[in-house]
DNA sequence: CTATGCGCCCTTTTT
DNA sequence: GGGCGCATAG
């Protein structure tokens, strides 16, 4: 035991640290700045509850932000503890919220097979809601799902929504809203919020069943704090209610996620919402050159409302900061990657102590187009999401639709690809006999013939379409989920239907690929989870935006190219941060939706990633279409004391004359926009 | 009734 | 560069 705690070197930690790890009853808060050791101070809190304060693991919860996070905390926490069998609870809010729901679900009217629908799928529900309401005019399908959930993060249900009757697009979204929930139920189909929300809900209506489940819980971590929505502080009250111990680690002034309904009052009130709480400090620094901590503090001085903190470095001033300015984005990167060539060649920098970061997911082209050219290897992180690529979403849909035959979204996809002959006729007049009946359209398709309104050919292609779904659901019961996957996949040929949907012989070719790699990723699952059923491949389908990757990948040394959104946590010796140009980062559409403060802490964390050198960089033309768009440097990069920089520094540039005319068009569509609810409102 | 092709729109960040 | 809606042909 006593070797087993020396592992936790409490003796390497500072006095802050070592505090925020051994206080382990009653609230705390961990205001942990960049850099401060703050993922070091979680890990070791649980290992030090487990191994010295006797705690059994399964009574520790630690929820963070990404799955990511989870793995890399679970790890080292695992390499802390080493044997017994039981582990700590360590994932993320969501996942949280699933294993709940698996349990509980049924207590609030769905089934126990729901479904998991991502940001595509409720656009398809908010189309057919707009589209039965008429409210096309005036609410986008985006529009409205993204007022919606901002509805819904914070707490409010379309009841509420419709009682505020604060404006008549309140009136009309609660409407929406009441319709979109209806939906959902209807089908069987939960959203990301209601992973959070429902486990609320089943807390406020069935308390017994919640205080059960919840008892065994009696230490919870949570990390990024500053990134939870009002609905995970309720959650979290719920759980820490009967004992307290809660410790939450953040930064506000890491706080990136407000878009998404992320709450940074969350932290700012940490401590009135949980009485008693002590507040522990890191400001220590570790990681970066005083040069970079210079300039992140500089940064981010610019914002108002903050806990105020500022991080001291330990390091030294180390290189200078430096600026690349291209004359366009192509002349840009390659001069980023000359830069990146010479110091692999001067300084022998590894390529894998190496990131390249961006504002924008879009902004990976370029730079990936560069590094090919010049042959160096990189990884991309996050971007264009596996689960996203269409042929998986169709392909994953048939698993779904044999899980949950509730599903109608995903039989929408499936019911005519690979093509059957059912065209949009034949599916309204589906969906019309549904709504007549009140039965699932499945039920309906499976005595098609039985209906007049349907034509021969279709009402075959109905019933042989539902019989196959019903022949496999009883398959993946008794079969191991690769083999049955497999089955069906060829069964309807869909790796012929991915190839005749592309006319481009290199897409038909990476379509293939891409069905090929969901077969290997559901095998590598199969293989990994031998118990593990349908269910528990989806839900980790609807939880991860990427398969598991099969091991001994990374072997060679590469690039990492992420958005700064997936960099934060990470860190790299070499940073470079390209795009800095006023409308890319800060991004103009969040400028417009007031976020420059939010703006301004994304520059920041992507600032405080790098340990040793810091290197931005900006082409002084960037092509849209067919504008060509002058570029001028972010504001960002001219918060920092110029003096921080080797060579030339970005100086700011004229406010360029395309900006107006973009404003008036903006402009032009907002009064429209108005003028049509004022017309709502008049009409009652 | 369905399949196919063309033109129009926007394109922030993620669980 | 990509997805969706619309028009036309089979």
């Amino acid at each position: 035991m006593a070797g087993a705690l020396n592992a936790l070197a409490l003796d390497s930690l500072n006095a802050h640290q070592r505090e925020a790890v051994t206080l382990t009853e009653g609230p705390l808060l961990v205001l942990a700045g960049a850099g401060s050791g703050k993922t070091r101070v979680v890990t070791t809190r649980i290992a030090y509850l487990i191994l010295a304060r006797r705690v059994p693991p399964g009574e520790v919860l630690a929820m963070t932000f990404t799955n990511k996070a989870a793995r890399e905390m679970g790890g080292r926490v695992a390499s802390m503890v080493k044997g017994g069998r039981e582990r700590p609870s360590i994932g993320t809010f969501h996942s949280f919220g699933v294993r709940f729901l698996r349990r509980h679900i049924e207590l609030l009217g769905y089934g126990p097979d729901f479904s998991i629908y991502d940001e595509h799928d409720q656009l398809q529900v908010v189309r057919e809601v707009l589209g039965e309401m008429d409210a096309q005019t005036w609410y986008t399908d985006k529009s409205a799902l993204y007022a919606l959930q901002r509805a819904k993060s914070g707490g409010l249900g379309p009841q509420e929504l419709l009682q505020l009757q604060d404006s008549p697009s309140d009136v009309l979204l609660g409407a929406v809203y009441r319709e979109y929930q209806r939906i959902l139920r209807e089908m069987n189909a939960v959203d990301f919020e209601d992973l959070l929300q429902l486990p609320m809900r089943v807390c406020r209506d069935h308390p017994e069943a919640a205080g059960r489940y919840f008892e065994r819980f009696r230490y919870v971590l949570v990390d990024e704090y500053q990134d939870t929505n009002k609905t995970q502080h309720d959650l979290l009250r719920h759980v820490t209610a009967p004992h307290g111990n809660v410790c939450a680690v953040g930064d506000d002034d890491q706080s990136i996620y407000a878009w998404r309904g992320a709450d940074p009052g969350n932290i700012l009130n940490f401590e009135e919402d949980f009485p008693g709480t002590r507040v522990i400090r890191l400001e220590r620094n570790y990681r970066s050159t005083d040069t970079i901590l210079s300039a992140a503090n500089q940064l981010i001085a610019h914002n108002p409302e903050r806990k105020g903190k500022t991080l001291h470095g330990i390091r030294g001033p180390g290189k200078p900061l430096e600026w690349i300015e291209g004359d366009d984005e192509r002349d840009e990167l390659e001069k980023v990657v000359t830069h990146l060539k010479l110091n692999k060649l001067r300084a022998g920098t590894s390529l894998s102590s190496v990131a390249i970061l961006y504002r924008s997911n879009f902004q990976s082209r370029g730079i990936e187009e560069v590094l090919r050219e010049e042959a160096i290897p990189y990884l991309l992180v996050g971007g264009t999401r596996f689960y996203d690529r269409r042929e998986i979403k169709d392909a994953v849909a048939y698993l779904r639709l044999v899980h949950n035959p509730n599903d109608e979204v995903s039989l929408n996809r499936v019911i005519n690809f690979p093509g059957r002959g059912i065209g949009r006729t034949t599916r309204a007049r589906l969906l019309e006999i549904a709504r007549r009946e009140s039965q699932p359209c499945m039920a309906v398709m499976r005595r098609a013939r039985g209906y007049r309104e349907f034509t021969g050919p279709a009402a075959q292609s109905l019933e042989s379409l539902a019989a196959l779904l019903d022949r496999y659901r009883a398959r993946f019961e008794r079969e191991p989920l690769g083999e049955a996957f497999r089955a069906l996949l060829s069964e309807l040929g869909i790796h012929r239907a991915v190839e005749k949907e592309k006319s481009d012989p290199k897409a038909k070719e990476t379509a293939v690929a891409l069905v090929h790699e969901l077969e290997q990723a559901t095998d590598l699952y199969a293989r990994r989870h031998p118990q593990a059923r349908l269910k528990a491949y989806l839900e980790r389908i609807a939880l991860y935006t990427m398969p598991e990757e099969p091991d001994g990948r990374g072997g060679q040394p590469m690039v990492r190219l992420m958005t700064v959104h997936s960099a934060k946590g990470l860190e790299f010796p070499h940073v470079y941060v390209i795009g800095m140009a006023e409308d890319v980062f800060p991004h103009r559409r969040s400028l417009e939706e007031g976020g420059e403060a939010e703006e301004r802490r994304l520059a920041y964390v992507a600032i405080t990633r790098a340990e040793k050198q810091l290197v931005f960089s900006m082409g002084k033309e960037r092509r849209r279409l067919r504008e060509v768009i002058p570029q001028r440097p972010s504001r960002f990069v001219l918060e920092i004391d110029p003096a921080l920089f080797d060579g030339v520094p970005p100086v700011a540039g004229d406010a360029a004359a395309y900006r107006p005319i973009q404003e008036q068009k903006k402009a032009a569509a907002r009064s429209r926009f108005f003028d049509q609810l004022r017309k709502l409102q008049a009409g009652g």
